[in-house]
This record gives C-alpha cells, structure tokens and sequence, in this order.
DNA sequence: TTCAGCATGTCAGGAGACTGACATGTTGGA
DNA sequence: TCCAACATGTCAGTCTCCTGACATGCTGAA
C-alpha cells in the first residue's frame, strides 16, 4: 500500500490550500469597499492587460468556465466598466474593452489589491519573492504536463 | 496613486491562485473514481488525524462554514463512512469518527492525494520543499496578522 | 468544393458553498 | 446567583460556478 498524505502541518497541498484561501479572503475584504469580487477584479486585470480578448480567452485567464465569464461579463457591462463589440470582427469572438469607468475602477482595485499582495510578502526579499513564483510556476508545470485527457 | 499589480505573471498572487486551481483540478480527477469530492476527502483526512472533533472545528480545518461542514458531514454519514455522537458529552459539540469503512476509503484515497503531491513536486528536492512549504506558511502568517475584524 | 472538427456565445438546470437566523449549552464576570 | 458573551448545531434562502446542450462561424483535409 502506498503511504497517506501524512501529518497535514506537513503538507505542500494542505499549506497551498490554506495560503490560496487567506489571500482571496483577504482580497475579499479589501475589494468590498469598491463593490467588486474577486472574480469581477480578476476579470478586469486580465482585460485591462489584454484589450480587445474575447469572453472565452477572459475566462482561461481568470480560471472559470466561459459560461461562468459570460454572466460576470453581463453584470460589469451593465455596470458600465466595460463594452463588448455588438458584432463580430472575425469568427464567432466578440472583442471585449475597458470603458474609461472602468479603467478607473481597475486603478483603484489593482492599487488594493497590490497592497494586499505586498503585506503577503513583507518578510521576502526580492530574490525569495522570484524563487517563491518561480517554485509555484513549476508546480503548475508538473501537474498541466501528466495531465491525461 | 499606487501602483498597481503589474504584469499577472510577475504576480504573486496570480501564481499561487493557478498553482491552488490546478492541484485542486488534478485532486479532483484523481478523486473521481472513489466518488470522493476534494472537500470530502479533505474531511476524512482531517477525521483521521483527529479523531473525535466537532462538525466546526473540523469546519476550519477544511476551509469552509460549519453550514457546510454539516451537509458534507450528513452525505458522508450516510454513506457508512464515518458516524457522530448522538448526544453532546459536553457543550454542543457532537463528537465524530471514521468507521472501519471510512479508514479503508481514507486510505485509498489519502495515498492517490500523496501521489498527486509527489507529480507536483517531483523536481524539488527535500530542502527546496520545506523552504516552499515554509513561505507559504510565512504568506498565511502575513494575512492572518493584519486581518481586522 | 465539401464537410468534419473545433472554438465561441448563449441558455437551462443543478450542485456546492455562503450568509442570515434561531435554539441550545457553557463560561466568566458583575 | 444571574446574565451577557460565546460556541455549536441546524434550517432556510441565495449566489456563484459548473455541466450539459445547442446554434453559429472558421479551418483544414479529403
């Protein structure tokens, strides 16, 4: 038989876990103020860094389905912090963009949202800041690469 | 004005939430066949390193509400896997333990999590993996601290 | 050219988790 | 002693996200 997770105080995927849970509640708190999600601010960053994307690109970048992106895209549009082209330009995609709104909107939260980052990490150096991304980003690689279908 | 997050693959916060999302995926998958979900399993595991604690304390340690804890706690009840007091010994709280069915499933189950750990960390060796667990505890740590009521 | 395969947008239904609320039992201070 | 504060268990309602399904528009191979 193979060998258990073991003690939890010990476990990578327990302390991932716990460390992924206490940074969306932190940035819970922290965007309520603005009236945004977590969800609704991940979907404004990746648009704000990647104009023009369309729903279903959004939705691989925020981690949800593009059904999920579709009805966080209807409530932000209604919001006006953002405008989706009413035809398509090429194939089935329709071209997402920031309104001024909302580009104004996404300063704000990113602004709070860097702080929450940065009280994270207050104790890291820059070095052990890159080596932490770096470690994260490979533990990502390992399980995308065996992934069967 | 501060600055905001910055280039998503500089962040921080990006990394952890994909790595947290894509072992959560890959626990699902290799979940699946024992008809476990991640969060009954994380109950079992928790069961089975401390046996007789309350549906709330058991709450914390899987990251969720107690409201929710109590449904996950019913679904696995009835399926003979673990069993509550029926009468408090003390307070409210209603002791719960595994059965000999839900140790078995544990089991299994915890050795195809482990495994999964294993895929995710195989290019790290001992003092890489403890230096990682180490932050991510030192980022729970961070959050909790400033965390206002 | 034609069509099978694929990506996208959208609608409908369901599962899981959360917030709110209330009852109950214990504990510590006035 | 008495009661306010707290923790726990439980019920009800809501929200978010997911899976399933279908229509539409491009693409590459036969």
């Amino acid at each position: 038989m193979t060998q258990g997770v073991g003690d939890l105080d010990r476990s990578i995927g327990y302390a991932l876990k716990q460390a992924a849970t206490a940074l969306r509640t932190a940035m819970e708190t922290a965007l309520r103020p603005l009236g945004l999600t977590v969800s609704q601010y991940s979907c404004l960053e990746v648009l704000g860094q990647r104009p023009g994307v369309s729903a279903s690109e959004l939705a691989r970048g925020v981690f949800v389905t593009r059904q999920s992106m579709h009805a966080l895209l209807l409530g932000l549009e209604e919001r006006g912090l953002l405008e989706r082209a009413a035809a398509a330009p090429h194939g089935r995609a329709l071209p997402t963009q920031l309104t001024a709104a909302g580009r104004a909107t996404l300063a704000e939260a990113s602004g709070i949202v860097a702080g929450v980052e940065r009280r994270m990490t207050v104790a890291f150096d820059s070095a052990a800041l890159e080596r932490l991304r770096a470690d994260l980003a490979a533990c990502v690689n390992a399980l995308s690469d065996h992934a069967e279908p």
